[in-house]
DNA sequence: AACAAGCGGAGAAAACACCTCAACTTGCCG
DNA sequence: CGGCAAGTTGAGGTGTTTTCTCCGCTTGTT
């Protein structure tokens, strides 16, 4: 489908593309899916010409961008799945997930609003569903979980993570893990008393900045 | 500051205005703060210049909208305060809080994305911090509430279920809850078991258009 | 009746995003 | 090394969008 096709590119030609790929990246995790292919020539030092040339479209950039990324994430739900104990897994997909994709705006649009026309997402949809619906039931059936969740909680789930972690990437990166804690804890089955929390919450100038700040 | 000011408006100009303000609240809410004046006439049924008249810029508009919604808030803060339970206390104002705001997209740009430069907000932020630590603190002496929360992680929690009340809300305005519930029960300092959920899980259906649709 | 207040909405002006192209440079093969 | 295909560049053309004005017309009020 996409192989890496005819000929190879000229070495100076591949480097570029990397740049404008790394480029990509950053803006988009930034910005959002609404960055211009110019803004991302200029940040990786190029002319608009040469991004143009190698996607011909904005489209074609975030399918490039994107599309391992959207496989990775059927993957680690099949990896979780194979994890011994059932409330491992569970809890490693939901910080795997908001750890790769948990500050990067693009992700998150794509993920969770309508910007997903696009056509890999059917695909990646109808197999993550099943895969969310057996993390739950697996560790509902170990007695792990509250036996009310259901599989279409954990999209939720994870947007209410990411929408943290984007918030305060720029200020802690990491506090969405003390979120997430606090979660889990009311998600158990049996109780047994609030975690510590991995992470100490923001500072109320932290705070000022990850809500003021753009 | 805002008072009804020198001459009162002609009938039919006081209704058409009423007309902008119910046009710009449905708008801003539904597609967030970068509506423009020339949408909200549309959807008013008025011309562009009737709402420029009004209102000579977007900002003002704004202005006008938000201004009390913002003085709800603070308010919102110190009868939460002053409730018996400290417990009920802090759960009413996340709950209130998410109820009014919950599904506004525009109200969620301005707490909690930078477009917060408007002036009111330092002084709503200067207000609300010490009541958000007051009603953590209260909480925590009554020992209903975990010691390890902070005041600001309030705000966080806030844009958590505001997230997934944006995300959910044309499919079913109410899920929201669920997910406060969940979090609520991690916040607990001596848990007891899982909450009833006051609300059904979305169906995978439910989830696909929440998640796909704009 | 008369006049101030209000209304409408075409379109001017500016900002912006998207993309092309012709002149120039560079890697690479023979 | 010479030559050419591949690559690069960025100013600027084109189309779109947003903002806001202006003036001929309508409407409320006194």
């Amino acid at each position: 489908m996409t192989p890496t096709a005819a000929r190879p590119l000229r070495r100076d030609a591949e480097r570029n593309r990397q740049r404008v790929l790394a480029a990509a990246r950053e803006l988009f995790a930034e910005r959002g899916l609404e960055v211009t292919l110019d803004d991302v020539a200029r940040r990786a030092g190029l002319g608009v010409g040469t991004v143009y040339r190698r996607f011909p479209s904005r489209e074609a950039l975030i399918e490039a961008l994107f599309s391992e990324q959207l496989d990775a994430l059927v993957t680690l739900a099949g990896e979780c799945l194979r994890e011994q104990n059932s409330w491992d897994g569970l809890v490693r997909f939901l910080e795997d997930f908001a750890c790769r994709h948990g500050g990067d705006r693009a992700m998150r649009e794509l993920l969770f609003t309508g910007a997903a026309q696009r056509p890999d997402f059917a695909r990646i949809h109808a197999e993550l569903v099943p895969a969310a619906d057996e993390l739950v039931a697996r560790a509902q059936r170990d007695g792990h979980l509250r036996p009310d969740l259901r599989g279409t909680d954990l999209p939720q789930i994870e947007l209410m993570i990411s929408s943290v972690a984007e918030c305060t990437r720029g200020v802690d990166p990491e506090v969405w893990r003390r979120y997430l804690t606090l979660l889990l804890d009311g998600l158990r089955a049996t109780p047994r008393g609030p975690s510590p929390l991995p992470a100490p919450a923001l500072s109320h100038e932290q705070t000022e900045q990850a809500l003021h700040r753009r």
